[in-house]
RNA sequence: UCCCCAGUAGCUCAGUUGGUUAGAGCACCUGACUGUUAAUCAGGGUGUCGGUGGUUCGAGUCCACCCUGGGGAGCCA
C-alpha cells in the first residue's frame, strides 16, 4: 500500500554518505529502513541507502497521522523515501541527522527473516541475496571494487593490455585440478581453471598482458579458502625473469593495500579491521627459498620432507613470522606446473613463486617464469600425460619468437579476505560458489 | 574423498537417568512513552523435535542408515 505524502518530497536527491554537505537544506533519501524505534511521539528511522545509515526523526503532527501510524509500524527493509532537513546532531549515530517533513512509503517489506540477532552462517548464506544489506557485508563488497579498480589501475597505468582469456577450453590448463564439463556441441568442454596459457599468447603479441576473470575447480574443497567459482588476475610479461615477476607481484600487492586504506577507512572501520595490519604492508617483502622454507619449519619442530608441498599450517606458520607478505621462491619441480622453467643451477628446482598473506590467510598469489623451450616443453607435456593435440598452439608460442616470459595468478577473493580481514571467502564476493552450493 | 561437531518455534538455543500437556530469549502482534542508540516497560506462544527404520509398556532423548549445515585435512588461488 502506498501513503500519499502530505507535503512534498524535496527535489534535492542526496546519498547518505554525502549528507554532511547538506547542513541545513532540505533533501531527499531514496532507501530502505534498517530499523525503527520509537518514543512517544518520536520515531527514529534509521534509513541505509547503499552509501549509509542516516537517522530520521520524524516528530508526530509534522506528517499526516495515517503516515505517522504507518512508519511506526513499518517492518525493517522496506523501501521508503523521506525528506527534510538535514542537521548535525551528536545524538545521532551518524553526526548527522534528518528531520523529517516528508515521506512516502515505496514498498511495505515482509516481515523480515535478517534481525540484529545472531544468525548461524548457513542460514545467512541461504539468504545471501538480503545478506548483503547487512553494513558488514556491503563494506566487504565495496572494499571488493576498490581492489578490483586498483587491480586495473595497476596495471592499465604500467602499459599492460587487458586481455580477456575464454570460458570454454579443450583441455586442461594445467591438467591436475578436477574440471567442470559441459556439452559443447555434442563435444566434452570444460570451464577454464586459468586464462594463464591464453595470456602467454597474448604477452607475446602485446609484450604485457593481464588476464581477469573468473576460473572454475571442481575440486571437493571445503575450507575457508575455497570457492568453485572464484576470480583471478593473471598478468604475463614477455622478458620477464623470475626476479621481475617477484618484484612487480610485491609493488602490485603493496599498491592495493595502499589504495584501499587512502580510499576505504569507513569500510574498515564497519568491519573492525585493524589498519595498522594493513599500514605494515610495504615493500620490501622478505623473500626465502623453499628450501630455506623447509630448514625454517624443520627448527620450529615441523618437518616437512623435501621435494613435498608445504600444508596450510605450515604456510600459516612461516605467515605468522613476518608481518608483511612472504614471497617462497625456487619450489621443486615435483609438485609444479608442466610450463615453469627449470632453475639452470638446479634442475630439480622450477623458477617459482608463491605469495603467503600474512595473518593466516594463506597463499594468494603463484606464479613463475615459463620455460622458453620447445623441446622441454614437449617432453614435459608427454611426461604429464597431457593431450598434445591440444597444445600445439600453446607450443607454436616457443616455436615462433620464443622469448623469457612469466607471470602470477592472483586469486582475489583470498586478497579480499586478507584485507577485510574476514574469516571465510565466502562472503568476500557476491554469492559464493562453493561445493554442494549454488544458491542462490 | 577423509575426520570431527550439530540439526527442537521465523532466528539463536535449553530440554537431567528414556516417563504426564514441549521451554527461554529475540523477532512478530497489542498497549505506554517527545531523544531513541540492538531503546525500554507491560501483555500475547506461533512446533511434522531433519528423514526413514529399529529397540521399548513408553523415544526430542537410545541404535542403524540417509539428508542438510558447520569446522578441519588433502588440493589449490
Amino acid at each position: 500500500m502506498t501513503v500519499e505524502p502530505t507535503t512534498t518530497l524535496s527535489s534535492t536527491i542526496a546519498r547518505v554518505r554525502d549528507l554532511a554537505e547538506h547542513v541545513a537544506s532540505n533533501v531527499r533519501v531514496q532507501g530502505w529502513l534498517s530499523n525503527c524505534r520509537s518514543s512517544g511521539k518520536l520515531l527514529f528511522l534509521q534509513v541505509r541507502d547503499g552509501s549509509g545509515i542516516v537517522q530520521c526523526v520524524v516528530r508526530k503532527g509534522t506528517l499526516d497521522d495515517d503516515l505517522f501510524e504507518a512508519l511506526k509500524r513499518l517492518p525493517n527493509e522496506s523501501s521508503l523515501e523521506v525528506s527534510g532537513t538535514v542537521k548535525a546532531d551528536e545524538r545521532s549515530p551518524g553526526g548527522v541527522e534528518m528531520s523529517v517533513d516528508a515521506a512516502r512509503i515505496v514498498g511495505e517489506a515482509a516481515e523480515y527473516p535478517i534481525t540484529n540477532k545472531e544468525h548461524s552462517t548457513g542460514f545467512l548464506m541461504q539468504h545471501r541475496h538480503l545478506w548483503l544489506r547487512s553494513s558488514k557485508q556491503a563494506a566487504t563488497l565495496r572494499i571488493r571494487a576498490r581492489i578490483i579498480k586498483s587491480i586495473r589501475d595497476y596495471f592499465d597505468s604500467r602499459g599492460y593490455v587487458c586481455l580477456d582469456a575464454p570460458m570454454f577450453t579443450p583441455a586442461a590448463c594445467e591438467g591436475t585440478s578436477t574440471l567442470f564439463e559441459v556439452d559443447y556441441f555434442g563435444e566434452p568442454a570444460y570451464l577454464t581453471q586459468s586464462g594463464q596459457l591464453y595470456g602467454e599468447a597474448g604477452a607475446m603479441a602485446l609484450g604485457k598482458v593481464y588476464v581477469f576473470g573468473p576460473a572454475f575447480r571442481a575440486e571437493k574443497s571445503k575450507t575457508r579458502r575455497h570457492l568453485t567459482e572464484f576470480w583471478m588476475v593473471e598478468p604475463e610479461i614477455a622478458y620477464a625473469e623470475l626476479d621481475d615477476v617477484m618484484d612487480i607481484a610485491e609493488e602490485y600487492i603493496a599498491t592495493i593495500v595502499s589504495d584501499v586504506l587512502a580510499d576505504c577507512r569507513p569500510e574498515l572501520e564497519a568491519l573492525e579491521r585493524d589498519v595498522s595490519k594493513l599500514e605494515a604492508v610495504v615493500p620490501p617483502f622478505p623473500r626465502m627459498t623453499y628450501t630455506e622454507a623447509i630448514e625454517k619449519l624443520g627448527a620450529a619442530g615441523r618437518e616437512v620432507p623435501w621435494g613435498e608441498d608445504f600444508g596450510a599450517p605450515d604456510e600459516d606458520y612461516l605467515s605468522s613470522t613476518s608481518d608483511k607478505p612472504i614471497l617462497i621462491h625456487r619450489y621443486p619441480a615435483s609438485f609444479k606446473a608442466f610450463y615453469m622453467k627449470r632453475d639452470p643451477s638446479d634442475e630439480r628446482l622450477t623458477l617459482s613463486l608463491d605469495m603467503i598473506a600474512p595473518e593466516g590467510y594463506g597463499e594468494i598469489i603463484g606464479g613463475s617464469e615459463r620455460s622458453a623451450d620447445l623441446e622441454f616443453l614437449e617432453k614435459q607435456i608427454a611426461e604429464h600425460d597431457l593431450p598434445r593435440a591440444d597444445f600445439e598452439w600453446y607450443l607454436d608460442l616457443r616455436r615462433y619468437g620464443t622469448v623469457p616470459h612469466g607471470g602470477f595468478g592472483m586469486g582475489l577473493e583470498r586478497v579480499v579476505a586478507w584485507i577485510c580481514g574476514t574469516q571465510h571467502i565466502r562472503e568476500c564476493i557476491p554469492f559464493p560458489r562453493m561445493l554442494n552450493k549454488i544458491y542462490p
